[in-house]
DNA sequence: ACAATACTTAAGTGGATGCCTAACTATCAA
DNA sequence: TTGATAGTTAGGCATCCACTTAAGTATTGT
């Protein structure tokens, strides 16, 4: 699609495809650090850095704030839930579908049992 | 990074960033379907339709088998688990922190009574 | 005041993604 | 056998993504 407005589903799971990016998250789950503390084990320019940095900011997943000359990232702790929601609602789509469709075989047996 | 390969998650979660095929996935978490029936509700070619459908396979998300001249497309379910695994993981991570911080501040707490 | 620190901005590059159209192949149905 | 159906293949184009280097701007320690 050209000109598509990407909606919040798509950035954050666009967030979580990057390795770089979820090894941010991991560092950030284990609690709040600096840009450079982040960028650290990283093999990458510190720009390149940023960049993913934003695109967390721009998922919810993270936010910032800076003192001086000093930024801090931390997790958004409520932001994951929405891509767990999102994946959970398929998972019990499908499991209510193998249900109904255990029921109905069920039933087929019984059919076959009377025949 | 440059020369580097997509792990499962990446390609997990990519798929899942774009909304036609997160459309698709509800789709087939409903029941399996055909690329034409797929295909139908999407407002694009059917090219572009099956060019989707390669990442959600290469995902592992996927599967599909073809007899006659028409391809069955069905939900791998244990696939989402991969990805649902590691949201979850984080916000394990985060909550252990988060109750770490809250006996830190308990003892704080405690401190400030004796003092 | 000066240098080091911690980013920030800008501009550019190569490769992947998300589409398209046109032309093709295989199967099925009449 | 001929035509319709269901996909497939190929090539092209605009945009986005993941980097880079080079040059800035605030803060802070001495």
């Amino acid at each position: 699609m050209p000109n598509y407005q990407a909606g919040p589903l798509d950035r954050m799971f666009q967030a979580l495809a990057d390795p770089t990016r979820r090894v941010m998250v991991e560092r950030l789950s284990r609690g709040p650090a600096s840009v450079s503390e982040l960028a650290a084990p990283l093999k990458m320019s510190l720009p390149a850095v940023v960049q993913h940095l934003q695109m967390l900011e721009a998922s919810g997943l993270v936010r910032t704030q800076k003192v001086g000359r000093v930024r801090t990232c931390q997790l958004e702790p409520g932001a994951l839930q929405l891509a767990e929601q999102w994946i959970n609602d398929r998972r019990l789509q499908w499991e209510r579908r193998l249900d109904r469709l255990g029921v109905f075989l069920a039933e087929d047996e019984n059919q076959e049992k009377k025949t």
